[in-house]
Parts: structure tokens; C-alpha cells; sequence
RNA sequence: GCGCCCGUAGCUCAACUGGAUAGAGCAAUUGCCUUCUAAGCAAUAGGUUUCAGGUUCGAGUCCUGAUGGGCGUACCA
């Protein structure tokens, strides 16, 4: 509809001889007694016309040819706005392309023929994951279903670390747990992981390999038992979140295969690169920071930026139209020497996109919950989704915006009542199936549903409520922002519920049962295919 | 000190990137179940969008300053 609309507009836009054409904006009006869909296009044009809006937008309305199929009145209202009425006609060719387009309706082809590499959770094997990364990997992966709904191909990417530091102490954990199960006096390391998951690890390890490994002094196969079976139990959780990498990459090959190396010669070439009290640095400040940056430190060991940095020029290598990074607001200031680095090489730094995500506070017991891995102070993924399940767990990190600091209550997520929105878009979606599967033993119906049957208001609004769902979509994808498709999805359920009340279906005579049957299916459609981008199961009974 | 994010109803948050009378859920009050799932519907109440200026036809949204909070600001990741 909208680019019908644009395009009747841009025809009358003809007879003002303008000098570039103007964007024209569509939107749905909050109020519905304005229309079905507005622009401003007079208000913008009044400036650059000199003249006044609402007289600009009658001779836009004056010019403007329509098909009376499609719209059904143009009305000038406020200080110049031009609003558009759907025609019936409209509402019901349009409502049985919908019931035609089923599981495909809301794809858009915005993206098509793109590759699109996400990276997200990526947290490093030193532990279970945690609620704290749930928002990371719940985000990453909806993000990634929606830029497929958008017609892109997504690859969703892992990218982890099994060298350094943290790693050695998970070793060494390991190895004293292992130790002090045998009956080994032995001496906790200091900042060692005191989580019990640790001591479940030694378990596994002494049931594979005995006492093979007491007198072992290197703690290496300590680090690679505790990394496998720490990984495998990320993964896990991942599947019960609906959530399926399709690479991991381990920062360790950009060592291996040299990239790293390269990074800095060339980065060297171009006169960026320079050696000052025995480390290397990188000139940030021609990129407008303040500091140069260290990129190897005095000890030979990079810090984390150069790898970083190496690793999204793979990736751009790899052929990737688009690289998404999902970052909590912690490892904000990391990205813009990324992007520095990326763009000395000589790529295209617009093909890195950073979603920021601020962070989550969990509230257990009405107080907020500081987490530490380390220490083994934290809430498990797992833990959550065994108390709510995973339907709810992805639905509490989608439905804030990314941008504000979210605050996650336990127990009211736990509630598995009126407090949950979840279940109020899955219980519309199981009233519907519920109906249907009443109707089917009461009505046998033969030939196309008249849908110019569907004349009162909540009928009429619903219809229009299911039309949102592509350019729902299509803005949560753009903004990477998943919790705009649960707005609209709640306005389904709302435009659905109130019909529900207003119409019914049982008992109606045929042609009108069968008519609001099948905007109820439709209905049914849309919750569905909108709870699948947002990987939350479509229930038929609850 | 400097940089980024945020401040909207009692609470948790929306507001389609500058549009028309700022909206939902929870909490409160009031109606509605012998007919398709009351995990619901309908309605009432609740606001100087932290404060002070500015930009323009028009500001919760943009700019400046103040203020409160979060996160950074390392030869830690």
C-alpha cells in the first residue's frame, strides 16, 4: 500500500517543479479517526515553496489520481497533514493475500541477495552462561531472524578465546578440585572459579582418567577437559534457548594463519604504526582520540584491540556485505578502534554495525543481584529457563529496548500469571485454535469465504492491525530492535481479543461463521509467524 | 576531568527516528462468566516527559547548560 501511495503522491509532487524530489513518509496515524495512513510531505515542502501547508497539500490532494479500489477518501487535517482512508475493497483484497501468503506473510526483501555475519554471546568457556549474557544471546539471535525475515542470509558466529589468563586460572581450578577429590591436600589457587561446576568437571575427569593425572604438573589438561565440557554446556543451554550457532571462531587462528602479523605490518606501511617504550602502538589519535592506543604490549602480547581488529578484517575478507556485533555497554570502548583499524586497511567500516545493549539488572527477592562468575554468584541461564521455561526467558530480554538498562524481576517472571505479557499473546493465539477446532465439528463450509462480510469495527480494525506485521518488521529490523515487533504483536492479541468479545463465530449463520473464521486463522497466522522470528513456541491449547 | 547510554503515570517500560489529544502492563477503583479459553473484555483514576533556556509551522524526540543514575576512560578482556 505505501508504495501505491508514494507513487500517486510523487505524481502529483510533478507540477511544483522542485529541485530534488523529497523523501515521502508514511505512516499509520496514532489516531485512527485521521486515517489509515498519513505524510507530512506539504509541511515539508512549505519551506522550501514559501508558501503556506495547508495550501500546498490541497494542490497535492487536487493532483493526486487514485483507484477508488484502493483508497476511499484524502482529507486535509491539522496544520497540513494529508490522510488517506483504505477502501473496503482494499481491506479484503488485501486480507485474502495475507490468508494466501500464510507462513510467508511479513517477509520483506529489504536485504535480498545480502550476506550478513552476527556475532553474539561469545563469552569465553570459564562458565555456565548467565542470565547477564541472556540479553547478548537472545538479542543476537532475534536480530539474526529478523534480518532473514528481511530477505538476507545470516551466519551466526561465536567467537571465544582459550588462550590467556582466565583460562590458566580454569585450569588451575580445575586441577585442584581434581586434586582435593583424590584426597590431595592441595591449596585453591587465589582468584581461582569456586563454582560447584568446577568440582563437576573433576568428577568427569576422574571417571575418565583416574589418578593418571596426579602427578601432572602442567594444568593444560585441566583448562582443555573444563573448556570441552564447559562448551558443551553453553550449546546446550543455546539449544533450549531456540539459539543455534553456525561457526565458532577461536581468536588463536588469527595467530596461527598470521593474520595477526599482517594486521600490524600493514598497519605499519601506511606510517600508523610505531614503537615507543617497548611496546607498539597504534595512532588513534589521527582518528581523533586522545591517546594512541597499545596494540602489543612491552611484554610481546597483544592486547585485545589488535585481534579484534584482525578478526573483523576476516571477517570483511570472508565476503560479508554486512558484520553485526552485539556488545554489552561495557565493551563500548573497544569498537571505535575497530573501526579505526578496519578503516587504515582499508575497508569499509559502514559494513560493521555494533548493537549496543545496556545492561541487566536482576532483581531476586525484590533486591537487585550483583553477579560474579568468578566468585560463583550468579543466576544461571539454566537455572531461569527450569523456573519459567524458555518462551519467557527470550520474551524478558526481547521486550525492552536495547538501550535501557533492563531490569529483570525473578519473581515476576516466574509468575506465570496476568504479570507475564508472554502468555498474553500465546493465549490469543490458543483461543483462536481452540475455535477452530470447534468450528470444525460444527461447520462444513464449501467455496471461498465472503470476507465484504466483515463490517463491524472490531472486524475492520483487526484487518488492519494484521497488515502492520511486514512494516512491523521491517522497522524492528532496521533499528535492530525486536521489541517493536512485540508492541505490534500486542496489539494483535488486543485488535484479536476485542473482536473475540464483539463476534462471535459459533452459532452464526455459514457465511458469516466462515468469514470471521477465516480472519481468526489469519489472526492466528500472523501471531505465529511473528512468535517465530521472536523464537517463542505458537501454542494450539494452554 | 573527559566520552557513551539513560531520566516519561506509584512501579516496569512504549511512543514507528521531528508530527495531530504522550500510550501499554502491573498496582488502585467499578462493571461483565448457565453461549467460542475470565491467563480475558469494557470503563475510571493516575503526567509541568528531571530542571532552565534555544532551534521551527510543530520538541518526550535535535542543540546548549544544570542535575541524578549506569558504563567506560589501562602496556585487563
Amino acid at each position: 500500500m505505501n508504495e501505491y501511495l508514494e507513487e500517486i503522491i510523487k505524481a502529483s509532487l510533478a507540477q511544483f517543479e522542485l529541485k530534488e524530489q523529497p523523501e515521502i513518509k508514511l505512516e499509520a496515524p496514532k489516531d485512527a479517526t485521521h486515517g489509515d495512513a498519513s505524510t507530512n510531505i506539504a509541511m515539508m515542502l512549505a519551506k522550501p515553496l514559501r508558501y503556506n501547508p495547508r495550501a500546498i497539500a490541497q494542490q497535492i490532494v487536487d493532483g493526486i489520481i487514485y483507484n477508488d479500489r484502493k483508497i476511499s477518501s484524502i482529507e486535509i487535517a491539522g496544520p497540513g497533514f494529508i490522510n488517506f482512508r483504505f477502501a473496503e475493497d482494499y481491506l479484503f483484497d488485501e486480507l485474502a493475500s495475507i490468508i494466501e501468503a500464510g507462513t510467508e506473510f511479513g517477509k520483506t526483501t529489504s536485504s535480498k541477495g545480502k550476506n550478513i555475519q552476527i556475532e553474539f554471546v561469545s563469552a569465553n568457556p570459564t562458565g555456565p552462561l548467565t542470565v547477564g549474557h541472556g540479553r547478548n544471546a537472545v538479542l543476537g539471535d532475534t536480530v539474526a531472524r529478523l534480518m532473514e525475515w528481511t530477505g538476507a542470509k545470516v551466519d551466526r558466529e561465536y567467537y571465544f578465546n582459550d588462550a590467556g589468563r582466565q583460562m590458566r586460572v580454569l585450569g588451575q581450578s580445575v586441577q585442584a578440585r581434581y586434586l582435593e577429590q583424590l584426597g590431595i591436600e592441595t591449596v585453591f589457587p587465589e582468584g581461582g572459579y569456586e563454582g560447584e561446576y568446577i568440582k563437576d568437571i573433576a568428577t568427569e575427569l576422574i571417571k575418565d582418567k583416574g589418578e593418571q593425572l596426579v602427578e601432572s604438573d602442567d594444568w593444560t589438561p585441566f583448562k582443555e577437559k573444563a573448556e570441552e565440557e564447559i562448551f558443551a554446556d553453553i550449546d546446550r543451554t543455546l539449544t533450549r534457548m531456540n539459539i543455534h550457532m553456525d561457526n565458532h571462531f577461536n581468536e588463536h587462528s588469527l595467530y596461527e594463519n598470521g593474520d595477526i602479523d599482517s594486521v600490524v605490518s600493514r598497519l605499519r606501511e601506511k606510517g600508523l604504526v610505531y614503537e615507543a617504550d617497548g611496546a607498539t602502538w597504534f595512532k588513534t589519535t589521527e582518528f581523533g582520540k586522545e591517546k594512541d592506543t597499545v596494540l602489543i604490549k612491552s611484554t610481546g602480547e597483544p592486547t585485545y584491540r589488535l585481534p579484534d581488529i584482525a578478526y573483523h578484517a576476516n571477517k570483511l575478507d570472508r565476503g560479508y556485505d554486512l558484520c553485526i556485533d552485539i556488545f554489552g555497554a561495557d565493551h563500548i570502548a573497544t569498537y571505535p578502534d575497530v573501526l579505526s583499524g578496519i578503516s587504515a586497511l582499508g575497508y569499509d567500516p559502514e559494513k560493521i554495525d555494533v548493537i549496543v545493549y545496556q545492561f541487566v539488572t536482576i532483581v531476586k527477592d525484590g533486591q537487585p543481584f550483583k553477579m560474579s562468575t568468578r566468585k560463583a554468584n550468579f543466576v544461571t541461564l539454566d537455572e531461569l529457563m527450569d523456573e519459567v521455561g524458555s518462551d519467557v526467558t527470550r520474551f524478558f530480554f526481547l521486550m525492552r529496548s536495547p538501550n535501557t538498562h533492563l531490569e529483570f524481576d525473578i519473581a515476576q517472571a516466574k509468575e506465570a500469571g496476568e504479570k507475564n505479557p508472554v502468555f498474553y499473546l500465546q493465549y490469543a493465539h490458543a483461543r483462536i485454535h481452540s475455535i477452530l477446532r470447534k468450528a470444525e465439528e460444527e461447520y462444513s463450509f464449501s467455496g471461498k469465504a465472503k470476507l465484504n462480510l466483515l463490517q463491524e469495527e472490531a472486524e475492520t480494525t483487526l484487518i488492519k492491525t494484521l497488515f502492520k506485521l511486514p512494516v512491523a518488521i521491517q522497522s524492528a529490523a532496521d533499528a535492530r530492535e525486536p521489541h517493536r515487533l512485540i508492541n505490534y504483536l500486542n496489539d494483535v492479541a488486543s485488535a484479536f481479543t476485542s473482536f473475540y468479545h464483539d463476534c462471535r463465530i459459533m452459532g452464526m449463520e455459514e457465511d458469516l461463521a466462515q468469514a470471521r473464521i477465516a480472519l481468526a486463522k489469519t489472526t492466528a497466522q500472523v501471531l505465529n509467524n511473528g512468535l517465530t522470528i521472536l523464537g517463542i513456541t505458537a501454542p494450539e491449547r494452554m
